[in-house]
DNA sequence: GCCCGGTCGTTCGGATACAAATTGTACGGG
DNA sequence: CCCGTACAATTTGTATCCGAACGACCGGGC
């Protein structure tokens, strides 16, 4: 509960102080919102739906991922979960140990790992996806079904913008200066 | 790069395999879309204009508050940025000693920290802000400035359905079992 | 004056995330 | 057959982030 101070408040808020400034309004505030809607539908199905079954956001997705799309390779998943092939690792250890998740050799390939779910995964899901989906239901209800479809295609086109077109455009944006290195993660070896 | 795999045909899929449930299709493409999004701007904000000034999104996204709110009660630009006061302790003791960010105390009311920008702080946003902002046309470039209004109407109706009615919901869907304690955070010390 | 419930910001334990480094496997050419 | 290159997942090091616990502070009641 935000008290006195609303979204559109802060938007109004930010048109003044950019008055001389020349800004991409509607841009901003798509990407403004994006964001915060993002955090905020994690926050709220993290403390309901999945605090009772005692798992992550990130857990849920990759779970999510491998039922829907069947046994895959570890890469896919990553790619198809949002999340880098790091982290994928401990959380399918995470969620393998919990026995919701199965590991495997590829028959051929024997870099390839392929993830599945067990039994006791599918019926999990099976179980807790309902009530998931319910509140995907509850966060949207003051949108129309077809304002769902319009949400979600607006924002698939943002991620195809990105994914198809990113790439070039930061290698143009810093061209030629160095990539400046990340500030977390391994230290180069000297 | 999703290779051959895309968004459309994961949620195709999706509908295959839950055949039998009932789900609400709609809503669940525009959760699923919603968080893809976001993390994927969010990757190539990092990676673009916020890499060079070596911000992350959290910090400047607490920058952008405070330049457009001016002074205000940390507890406030917490809220506004979405972030925990705990976080906001850390990301303000950066920005304090990068020199962009001031900490000064409450005039009346001793317990209360008051943030605003530094004079180099104001003259960062005025030069970074544009750059930030001109990405954020980028990644919505697929959309025309109506469908960007239309989409930033939409996430903040989904943001305000949960900040207004979030709680209580949470509060009902668990009535009226043990709220189920998170797994990390401060121990107590007894 | 002094407690005492309430409200701040801060501290800190645990979890999570990324990307570089590493390890292990595959495969084509000498 | 044994390299070297390519590519897979995993390990490792660092940086966040959340939220419960905590200590400082406020203001009302006695």
């Amino acid at each position: 509960m935000p008290g006195q101070r609303s979204i559109t408040e802060a938007e109004k808020l930010a048109e003044a102080k950019l008055g001389g400034i020349p800004v991409r309004r509607a841009q901003m505030a798509a990407v403004a919102n994006m964001y915060r809607a993002a955090t905020t539908v994690r926050h709220h199905l993290e403390n309901s739906v999945l605090r009772g079954s005692d798992l992550t956001w990130t857990a849920f997705v990759v779970l999510w991922v491998v039922w829907v799309w069947g046994e895959s390779e570890t890469r896919h998943v990553a790619e198809e979960a949002g999340i880098s092939k790091g982290t994928l690792t401990g959380v399918a250890r995470t969620l393998e140990s919990r026995g919701l998740l199965r590991r495997s050799a590829h028959p051929t390939d024997g870099r390839l790992v392929l993830l599945s779910l067990t039994d006791e995964g599918e019926e999990f899901m099976r179980r807790v996806f309902p009530a998931f989906n319910e509140e995907e239901a509850f966060v949207t209800s003051r949108l129309t079904d077809e304002e769902c479809l319009g949400l979600a295609d607006a924002l698939r086109r943002v991620v195809l913008q990105v994914e198809e077109e990113g790439e070039d455009r930061r290698r143009s944006l810093l061209d030629g200066q160095a990539p400046a290195p990340r500030r977390s993660g391994r230290r180069a070896q000297s």
